[in-house]
DNA sequence: TTTCTGACAAGAG
DNA sequence: ACTCTTGCCAGAA
């Protein structure tokens, strides 16, 4: 298991409740920056019953990046969250995205 | 080894 | 605000 896969999860289990970052602040918090899409990639791979908040990240733009069913299922974990989302998956960045901070 | 492919991102029109 | 292009980098083919 590649080391940067493992911080990636550790980043990923720091993302408070309610609150969202994207893929590339994750990889840049890991310590890999410029490994945006490798943290899309890393999540794809994640069981189903995962218990990480692998839902609470999305793009730079602020919008759901999964098509077809794998959208409405984030965007529904998201809602019970408490985050706002529209139909087309867009999120107000300016309010829920996570500084780093831990909860 | 070369090429292609992403749950991406930033910059240029 | 939106579309398009270019840069990115680890895996798979």
């Amino acid at each position: 298991m590649p080391n940067f896969d493992l911080q990636i999860y550790a980043v990923l289990a720091q993302i408070p409740q309610g609150k969202v970052t994207t893929y590339g602040d994750v990889a840049k918090m890991a310590g890999y920056p410029r490994h945006a899409r490798h943290v899309g990639k890393l999540l794809g791979t994640l069981p189903k019953d995962s218990r990480l908040p692998w839902f609470r990240v999305v793009n730079a733009k602020g919008m759901i990046s999964l098509t077809g069913s794998r959208f409405t299922r984030q965007r529904e974990l998201l809602l019970d969250d408490g985050v706002e989302v529209k139909e087309n998956g867009a999120i107000s960045m300016r309010r829920y995205r996570w500084d780093g901070e831990p909860a």
